[in-house]
DNA sequence: ATGGCGAGTGGTACTCGA
């Protein structure tokens, strides 16, 4: 099995960019990360005409996960049971829900594709809101994992947080700013501390998986790496490669991140007839 | 060439992003 994860920066915009994509580097499986459309919005003809299915969350033009896969996902899941809310509370006192998780089954492994609040600034609400997030989402791992610890888990997706200094092209760049601070690291870290890793830097040391549009950030490769695969010692223990997809920030109309890639030895259950589906009729 | 931001929206001015 394929998979990869990917912020697309709005799926409307890039999906003939992220349909060739998917048939031309034979990926089995899609985290995508700000799709930013509701359910009505979103091209779904475009990826079931080459053979994939797509579960989805989007509320509004902000932010919005979704997986996309051509083998049958199950048990999925919108949000995490300690997720927060931001915003202007309701009645009850409590900030409404954000569309930055989705959760689905495929071969037997659990699939997360997260988009980790941004931050914003130090002093920001959207900060405490980002570290509350990522807290929350390890207090729900740790359960997960505690009930079955052979479950190959990856969350993946788009973490907004730069966890060594070497992650971002000039750290003097970002003192005081977002992505870099202690606690950012240290609520990343926490993953790690559950048993989860990077399963891609080991095998991919060097490199960005974002660049900022503004100020000829790729062509001067001053970016930020970013988005990671994070997997259980079930999940790790599968994984045979991995590449980041630089290329995929060249050409016309390119998201401002790229697809971050793992080959998984699962031993599908559906057959050869999923390896390599009839597409084109 | 990888070239000076781009996506969204009761829009032509604003929010958001990292």
């Amino acid at each position: 099995m394929r998979m990869a994860t990917w912020n697309v920066n709005s799926i409307r915009a890039r999906v003939d960019r992220v349909t060739d994509y998917l048939i031309r580097e034979d990926i089995d499986v899609l985290c995508m990360q700000e799709i930013k459309c509701r359910e009505h919005q979103f091209p779904f003809d475009a990826f079931t005409a080459v053979g994939y299915e797509v579960v989805m969350h989007g509320l509004n033009q902000w932010n919005g996960v979704a997986i996309a896969s051509r083998l049958p996902m199950t048990d999925v899941e919108r949000d995490f049971p300690s997720m927060p809310g931001f915003g202007e509370p309701d009645a009850d006192g409590v900030s409404p829900l954000e569309a930055r998780a989705i959760g689905a089954t495929v071969d037997g492994v659990r699939f997360y594709s997260l988009y980790i609040p941004n931050g914003r600034e130090l002093d920001h609400p959207h900060y405490t809101y980002k570290l509350e997030w990522l807290r929350g989402l390890a207090r729900d791992t740790a359960g997960w994992l505690a009930g079955s610890p052979e479950l190959p888990l990856a969350l993946t997706g788009d973490w907004n947080v730069a966890p060594f200094d070497r992650d971002v092209w000039d750290v003097a760049e970002f003192a005081g700013s977002t992505h870099i601070s202690p606690l950012e690291r240290e609520a990343f870290f926490a993953f790690e501390a559950l048993g989860l890793r990077d399963v891609v830097r080991p095998l991919v040391p060097e490199g960005y998986t974002y660049w900022d549009y503004k100020q000829l950030r790729f062509p001067r490769n001053e970016g930020m790496r970013i988005d990671f695969i994070m997997g259980s010692p079930a999940f790790a223990s599968l994984v045979e490669g991995a590449r980041i997809d630089r290329d995929e920030r060249k050409g016309d109309g390119p998201s401002d991140h790229v697809p971050v890639v793992v080959d998984l030895a699962v031993d599908s259950e559906f057959g050869d007839e999923y390896d390599r589906p009839m597409i084109f009729g």
